[in-house]
DNA sequence: TAGACTTTGTAACAATTGTTACGGTTTTCA
DNA sequence: TGAAAACCGTAACAATTGTTACAAAGTCTA
């Protein structure tokens, strides 16, 4: 694992803390759909992503769902590191977007490294700052975009995060994604499909020019 | 200003980090309407909220705006604060809600304290919390209810931060921190009024029942 | 391979929100 | 005090999004 955690994260902490890491962390292997946090429970450790990505999604007591965002390498939960640190309990739920790599980290530890490890407190601080932006990112997108455009978006940062041109989802999962109905999602692919934007298949889209 | 400080954050601060702020900051009064900070500005000095309500309101390209949250007594603005630890630009505007009382921190002590005093530490941590669940909370808003429901809350937040039951404000200022049109919320003012909830007047809103 | 299930396409329609237009009232200020 | 500006009400209409319904095609499995 110490292999793997200098990779990924040797660029952000130094050796000492790696290898604390390395000591009290957990590996931890999951595969796409797993559902790493679900909204209500309270959480006990901290995820330091190694590979793969991780989808967060908002839940509303109806069940209507929304994505805030995807985490990727280097990238830890914030709102996991404020549920920990203040006892909350967790707010979004957390389904692995792909196959993923992870090191659990104890949530005792936390505060004790915030105290010990500079690198450690500007890790936290600047996965706040960039959970904060992204959550606002998704406001914008939510309240200046119109659908067409939320989905194109959708279709780019999905492409992106899988690092893949083809996107294996059906209508109606993005239609849970983006809190709409599976035939509005029908009609604009379809829309962009005639616009040579991408090309439908059954249970996958393929994104091709935009 | 040690007084102000001492009745308005000592709960959170030791008093040699109260001495600190007191020898540092400076104290700064501004009245309503005031712009606090405007979106694309390097930010300098952060603003420790000791009376009065600032609203943050998001603000894309086209000029459209969006409220975001607003801030009280106790409350500091995450976004100035990691746009000063990150040196990154402003992505939000700030506007005085009510004539406020504020006392500004300069940047460079922010580190320091961050490394000096676990108060601080934990206050800048507990604002990040806050703030991150409260964009979730306007994403919920956003995205799950409709304008109506987004209309009513306004409402109640409006005549909560400003502890008075009367909403001075024309439709169209309320259409643009709804990021709407003004015929909308004058539409959906006029049903709350035959709902009883509320009584219009020129310039102002009367809560009544909401 | 037959039937069940899933996925997608499409039409028709409903609800919500946004736009334009205009008249009436109140306020401002020269 | 009189004209201009700001504010609000309302109607008519447009655009966007959501809903219901159903058929066709693909996939799975007994």
């Amino acid at each position: 694992m110490i292999q793997e955690l200098k990779n990924n994260y040797g660029n952000f902490f130094e050796n000492e803390l790696l290898e604390e890491i390395n000591q009290v962390g957990t590996f931890k292997e999951v595969s796409e759909g797993f559902e790493l946090i679900r909204p209500g429970s309270y959480i006990k450790s901290m995820p330091l992503i190694i590979s793969g990505a991780i989808k967060i999604l908002r839940e509303d007591p109806d069940g209507d769902e929304l994505l805030l965002y995807f985490l990727e390498r280097g990238d830890t939960c914030a709102m996991t590191l404020s549920c920990c640190l203040g006892h909350h309990k967790s707010e979004i739920k957390a389904i692995a977007e792909t196959d993923a790599k992870l090191v659990m980290v104890p949530v005792e530890k936390m505060e004790e490294w915030t105290t010990k490890y500079k690198s450690w407190r500007n890790f936290v601080f600047d996965s706040y700052h960039k959970r904060l932006i992204e959550a606002i990112e998704t406001i914008d997108s939510i309240a200046f975009l119109k659908m067409d455009e939320r989905l194109l978006k959708y279709l780019k940062d999905k492409s992106k995060v899988n690092s893949d041109h083809i996107i294996n989802n059906t209508h109606q999962e993005i239609a849970y994604d983006l809190h709409t109905s599976r035939v509005v999602i029908s009609r604009l692919l379809k829309k962009l499909e005639n616009d040579g934007k991408v090309r439908l298949n059954r249970n996958n889209i393929e994104v091709i020019n935009i």
